[in-house]
DNA sequence: ACAAAATGTAACAAATTGTAACAAAGTGAA
DNA sequence: TTCACTTTGTTACAATTTGTTACATTTTGT
């Protein structure tokens, strides 16, 4: 294993931190590197941006306190083209500086002063689910069908089809392994419970249902059958 | 890890112990037991990040003498990922190992051998401070939604959306957990006690009530039910 | 071709959920 | 306190989702 690389997550990664102050960059720089964080630091905005876009952090920590441009300026500026984690560092007790940055797009806030742990396990927080929300792939395409998985929707050629949500797991999960053929028991497992006893045809009968819907005009046939054995998803990539 | 379980750990008083010394882990385990206490053991450093990844322990005990790679090694690793508190065991006498220790990133040490009770004791009292600092993330943000739980804020595409105190906690309940499946009886243990009674539809009226007010130009669905389960909420990472 | 097994689906039934309309409980001001 | 207003719960009924039955159709082996 490499090192530093456990669960799909790569410890050795890069921060970025905009304030003016050389003292905190320094020691939070120190500290980021027994965790293998490299911390990057800018002492103004215009720094700032320039480093933002030609490395590509995974996190920001962002002072509210900046000569150029104050704080929520800079971060409007950011959000305007990127998505990155964005922490804040407020001065103690300025309540409205933090629900300004929250409203403005920042992700989380630190009052000033703060324990340097305290701020990695936020940063760390905050990659770790932009990091979840990024690995998965969010939607499945395949000729005429898209299946958003965020917000579970699905598109016939660009037209919403609704879905109960029992079609629509059995959709995502059998359109999520294309060819692998899915028996009625292993459907059954997946979207009730290991526990459930077949004795019925209510498989049979959602996917009639399913296929019904699926139905657009191009008249594809994205389940079919295999005879003896199960169902499975088929469609062509784009 | 589950779903919007993003500090790595929980409530369910949970330990792991990383100790290749069968022994001493059988030992652990019946005295922890006494306490309602669920003891874990990992022999080797592999298997102990395995358990960490699956189960959320509240507390990790971890020895500094291990196969593989040595304890101190370990511990920087797990801190590049977790804020689990960590109690490591250490050969007595060995001062230097307990400073490398703790400026690695561990928060108590005991010096081998030990009495269980000392360790429960030290154990208790980690899993108390950490609860107490553990630090929620501020805003929780979707495509066209965020809410901020600093003073329980929902904004729809940026606009002030009033909700009442029940709303707004079910809806935070929901989006921090996206994706999970909380049943009526969940809700309502959540939001109102656990000894409440659940013959009556108000849950489902609240959902209905909170639909309503989260229904902006977009219609955007977020929070779906799942039929015979309960609900839940989905939305598009931005 | 035939029978047996497996699948498709219409039509109905049962369970679950959505929500309007009203009732009760709580809240704060005068 | 009363009163006006907000929040939460209940009832009742409509709508949706899922399961069952029944029968038609298809597949496969002989």
């Amino acid at each position: 294993m490499k090192d530093g690389d456990f669960f799909g997550y790569n410890n050795s990664m890069t921060y970025l931190l905009i304030d003016d102050d050389q003292d905190i960059g320094e020691l939070l720089q120190e500290y980021f590197e027994q965790f293998q964080i490299e911390l990057l630091t800018a002492l103004s905005p215009s720094e700032g941006l320039s480093i933002l876009d030609k490395e590509q952090p995974s996190c920001l920590i962002l002072d509210v306190m900046l000569p150029e441009m104050d704080g929520f300026e800079l971060l409007k500026k950011i959000r305007g083209f990127s998505e990155i984690p964005i922490i804040m560092l407020t001065a103690r007790g300025e309540v409205t500086d933090r629900i300004v940055g929250l409203e403005i797009g920042a992700d989380d806030y630190l009052a000033k002063p703060f324990e340097p742990r305290e701020l990695m396990a936020r940063c760390q927080s905050l990659v770790r689910r932009s990091k979840l929300s990024q690995s998965k792939a969010s939607s499945i395409s395949y000729r005429g069908i898209k299946i958003i998985t965020d917000n579970k929707q699905v598109l016939l050629d660009g037209e919403s089809c609704p879905l109960t949500a029992m079609e629509y797991e059995a959709l995502e999960l059998l359109a999520s392994n294309p060819g692998k053929v899915y028996s009625r028991d292993d459907l059954l497992n997946e979207l009730k419970g290991v526990d459930t006893e077949l004795f019925s045809r209510s498989i049979d009968i959602m996917v009639s249902r399913l296929r019904q819907k699926l139905k657009n005009k191009h008249n594809r046939q994205y389940l079919q059958t295999v005879w003896g054995r199960g169902y499975q998803f088929v469609g062509e990539r784009e």
